[in-house]
DNA sequence: TTCCTAGAGTTGATGCGTCAACTCCAGGAA
DNA sequence: TTCCTGGAGTTGACGCATCAACTCTAGGAA
């Protein structure tokens, strides 16, 4: 419906080389910061941010409602996460509830092991090829362009959640037509 | 060999926090471009990177060495990507070598309006959530970023590269050189 | 000519990430 | 008690990303 209100120009030259020369640079250091963890602990990125929850949780365990909003991804990409994990040894689904549901995640002996060394390795990864780079004043800049970002996107986040509920949900109807996917024109 | 000399202390709260933070603007940042491509043009952003890329190519034609410089891909990741966009019907692999070998990579009518609506749309969303909420400062400070950290972290994956040859490469003659036309652009 | 090799491109396996659809259970209304 | 509804978690399908292994071919040495 309606592409939204779009600009009608393109960017100046300047302004994609700007764009192009940003993106390129987080390329590059989120991949040298998955490399470095790959190849000196053997864990992936994804990995190392569920242990690091669950290290940091009191009791060393968490449901995994708590690990989707604390590491803010969805409910289905950290059960599909556990689950990898699971089968490399590094956490466990305890059962817990009444009807002995299986809730609550753990890590296991593996898990606490690769993470202290984690840590370990990552800090100083992200320190070299990160924090170490910055001058004060692009410390300041990043952080408060991180800020804002920070608001405004997940604002604009809630505003689209609402959209596709009331688009969604039954109720009412009209315009059902176009639903996200038409694509292949 | 030798996981490098790691530092051996972690980040200060403050520091862990700042990381957070800017990882977080980061990801919200481009999981809010994907969604803008996919919803209002229905092409990922993958998939725009690749058509671009061809639109600007003399001829609108390229072959997948080519793409994989000019996108800094892995020659597999194009070649999967361009099988995908092959059956979506955005892109097409005609023949040309001598030996009616197929090499060159064109668009299709389809692809050709697809790109044109979606430079339109991406343009705007990177305007609307990225370079109009930058101060002057802020501009200049991650431009000056983004440019230090392409420069240390292609030295750093030069680096590796050579590294990785000489470990995996029995016997050999010590220094290809390099191989890879690093760069891009 | 025949064989060898290096480069170009492809394929398969596997992990990450998202969407939509599903199961299971608890608690409340009929 | 029976049904129904909502939250918690899982599953399947599919696209993105990477690594390793493979095919094909052109071009040069024997």
């Amino acid at each position: 419906m309606i592409p939204a209100m779009v600009e009608t120009h393109t960017l100046e030259p300047e302004e994609w080389e700007f764009w192009d020369t940003h993106v390129r640079a987080q390329r590059l250091l989120t991949r040298e910061l998955d490399r470095g963890l790959q190849r000196d602990c053997g864990i992936s990125k994804a990995e190392f941010s569920v242990l690091v929850s669950l290290w940091r949780a009191p009791g060393r365990e968490m449901r995994v409602g708590e690990l989707s909003e604390s590491l803010d991804w969805e409910k289905s990409r950290v059960s599909h996460q556990l689950t990898r994990m699971e089968n490399r040894g590094f956490v466990e689904r305890t059962r817990c509830g009444a009807g002995g549901r299986r809730t609550g995640i753990g890590l296991t002996a593996k898990g606490r092991r690769a993470v202290q060394s984690a840590i370990l390795v990552h800090a100083g990864n992200i320190r070299r090829y990160f924090l170490d780079s910055l001058t004060p004043e692009q410390t300041a800049a990043i952080r408060a362009w991180s800020e804002q970002t920070i608001d405004h996107l997940d604002h604009v986040e809630r505003v689209e959640r609402v959209d596709h509920v009331e688009r969604t949900e039954p109720g009412h109807d009209e315009a059902t037509g176009e639903t996200a996917d038409d694509d292949v024109t």
